[in-house]
DNA sequence: TGTCTCCATGTGATTGTATAACATTACAGG
DNA sequence: CCTGTAATGTTATACAATCACATGGAGACA
């Protein structure tokens, strides 16, 4: 499952589809949790450290019962709350978001401002690109106001096909 | 579960949480959607207007499983290929949506033309309104251009409260 | 120091969502 | 009649999420 297709390029492969060290993107956004949660006076707990960090290995949505069973190698529990609570908590708190059309959860890259996440996502190689949206500004939201309804979240992704993959596709 | 929420009768309304009447409401679009089979060479069986129909009766989201006994109850086959099947039907069709953020789908209001559609839920009531809009002319197209990501199909969903659960919530 | 409480963690069991794999039926066309 | 194809049906299983309850540690505080 981890498979060949993850591994084209450690260091630079595709980020958010762009390429770039991904070593410090890694020790960048621990960083940033770490200070976020010291000065929300968040607990940064054992389980939910790991489990933040293994979303930060790749630019790709996983699957809770994926999280789990690498919970389950580095010797953590193994059943499925263990994963929900600690993904919850990372979720709630900015550090992580979930796909709603893969059912399945990606690190944030900039947790450390509140934002209005967007997302791409390619259907050949699964790579997840995270951005910024308003779409309370557009059309949905001018539609929310006639209305009268409150829009509280709301969850953009977009599916179609990277850069890599088009590059490939031509090829 | 069909419940009060949704008599409140009348005819008008930008759709969704509006006010109208819910009776011509299902025949037209039943009628569209045996004019879009029609035309397009699609085959509207028992199965797949049964689910059709189901859909219709609630400006509400159903889960497969709802569905699943609603057509078991109706003499229909009750596993669960036998509803996503038809679902699936509907959606590539565009009779029908997937509500990512719920795991579950609704009948599609206007059937007749290709759309991009976005959703508003409310959180407290579960209704669900269908509108339209245009994510990619916003900011998610800008970025999509700028990283070269071709976008094939997004997913718009707004979750929040309906103007009439903040009438009851003020009152 | 001791203990109380809160919160996080852990486990087992269960429910809900979705698909794989395969057998059967319905029907159009040669 | 035979055959190809689409739709339906059934069993079984994988994946996603939650419930209920027990345990244990860290900090608050007497």
């Amino acid at each position: 499952m981890t498979s060949e297709s993850n591994k084209i390029n450690a260091a630079t492969g595709p980020l958010g589809f762009a390429q770039h060290d991904h070593r410090t993107c890694i020790s960048d956004a621990i960083a940033a949790a770490e200070t976020r949660c010291a000065t929300d006076g968040l607990r940064f707990t054992p389980v939910r450290r790991k489990v933040f960090e293994i979303l930060l290995q790749e630019h790709r949505a996983l699957g809770a019962y994926t999280i789990l069973d690498r919970l389950r190698e580095a010797g953590f529990g193994s059943q499925p709350p263990v994963a929900y609570r600690a993904l919850d908590f990372l979720v709630a708190n900015g550090l992580a978001h979930k796909i709603e059309r893969l059912n399945a959860f990606i690190a944030c890259v900039h947790p450390s401002h509140a934002h209005t996440p967007a997302f791409m996502i390619c259907r050949l190689c699964d790579a997840v690109a995270e951005t910024q949206s308003s779409p309370a500004r557009g059309a949905l939201g001018s539609a929310a106001r006639a209305t009268g309804f409150r829009i509280e979240r709301t969850v953009v992704e977009a599916e179609g096909v990277c850069p890599a993959c088009l590059d490939k596709a031509e090829a």
